[in-house]
DNA sequence: GGGCCCAGCTTGTTTACCAG
DNA sequence: CTGGTAAACAAGCTGGGCCC
């Protein structure tokens, strides 16, 4: 992505009426009834005429938060984490931060009318984020506001708006409130970051696709480098970089955009689990993949990716424990577990309890 | 300062019309 | 009846103003 191209802020002028004390909820519905709750591409204009009853702008969740491609000269809006996680998940702050991070993302696909600029139509706030926020501010969010959003884009020349400064700035500032910008700030990995990550992935992949070009697995890090993940999801942090791989191995094993459609996930089964019965799962919902060496790295996938998840050396932790999963309980089981097959294996323990723990724990 | 409304522009698509 | 072209229309926005 050329950082001189022009910055172009397209409808952002316009309001989206977000609401108060919902967050991004109207845009979380948008997507739901976009998609009929259903994991399977949409066509754009489909998608319209399903969401034109929630009389707001559709081309907001269209063009600044889901991802577009043209297939056999009709355009569709992609299923990928976002739309994952509006139709897995109940509305939370989750949602709305994986949602931020998309929009500060700022990948929007392609589609047969699209202009100048819709392609990557925020650079505006992603240059924001990443020179002010990440970089000035390190992170302090508090010194986010409408003020310091309109300096900045009127000090960049590649912005480009006759009279509009104002009302992008404060927008963007809008949307940073409602949404929660300020819990981008985390140091430690939550689970919007893992989600964010697979989005990013997502969206790298897709753009590449929607324009002709193949991703390789092994080029996926060096991709996700220039993409600025990094700078766009929170201080960046050892663990961070730790938990990247562990995660763009599932990511990989699962078949990246492909997790989402299971005759492409059982394709994937047969190759790397040759000796796996398959069984269609009698339940939809998803499950937690989490990686003993750090039970933060936790990423909900679709059931049928389960096996795979297990091959790439995590644990599955069924839906139900999902909302209140909680690290020390599965420390505690770990290292139980751990214990429990020295035992049997009738190993003599010379490790106390603590340093087991800490075994448990990696890193 | 956000919500709301509307005029108007650009681009793409469909229809109308005409020559051959 | 066919192909080419232009006019009409519709989609998809964008910009701006007004209101509370």
């Amino acid at each position: 992505m050329a950082a001189e191209q022009s910055w172009l802020p397209g409808s952002f002028t316009k309001n989206y009426s977000w609401g108060s004390g919902i967050g991004l909820w109207h845009l979380y519905q948008a997507i739901r009834v976009g998609f009929q709750e259903e994991l399977k591409p949409v066509k754009r204009k489909d998608f319209r005429a399903r969401v034109a009853h929630l009389d707001r702008p559709d081309f907001i969740p269209l063009n600044y938060f889901l991802f577009n491609y043209t297939r056999d000269n009709k355009d569709y809006i992609a299923v990928d984490e976002l739309v994952f996680q509006a139709l897995t998940a109940r509305h939370s702050p989750r949602f709305d931060h994986l949602a931020l991070f998309a929009f500060n993302f700022g990948y929007a696909g392609h589609w047969r009318t699209i202009k100048p600029g819709q392609r990557y139509p925020t650079l505006w706030a992603k240059n924001y984020i990443i020179e002010r926020v990440a970089d000035v501010f390190r992170w302090n969010t508090k010194l986010v506001n409408a003020d310091d959003i309109e300096s900045f884009l009127r000090s960049k020349p590649q912005f480009k708006a006759k009279t509009s400064y104002r009302k992008v700035a404060t927008n963007l500032a809008y949307l940073y409130r409602v949404g929660g910008l300020s819990a981008l700030e985390a140091p430690r990995i939550e689970r919007w970051w893992v989600d964010a990550l697979f989005l990013a992935l997502d969206r790298i992949v897709g753009d590449r696709m929607a324009y002709g070009l193949e991703t390789s697995s092994d080029s996926l890090p060096s991709l996700l480098l220039r993409s600025n993940f990094s700078e766009l999801s929170g201080p960046k942090s050892a663990e961070k970089t730790f938990a990247m791989a562990h995660l763009l191995s599932l990511y990989t094993i699962c078949g990246k955009a492909g997790r989402f459609d299971p005759s492409q996930v059982q394709d994937r089964v047969s190759i790397e689990l040759p000796d796996y019965y398959w069984q269609q799962p009698n339940n939809n919902a998803p499950q937690g993949a989490v990686h003993p060496t750090n039970p933060r790295i936790l990423k909900t996938i679709p059931r049928e990716c389960s096996s795979l998840a297990e091959k790439a050396g995590f644990r599955i932790v069924y839906e139900d424990d999902l909302e209140t999963f909680n690290t020390k309980d599965f420390i505690a089981t770990q290292t139980r577990r751990a214990v429990d097959s020295l035992v049997h294996d009738n190993i003599k323990s010379t490790l106390s309890p603590e340093e087991l723990h800490k075994l448990t724990r990696g890193n």
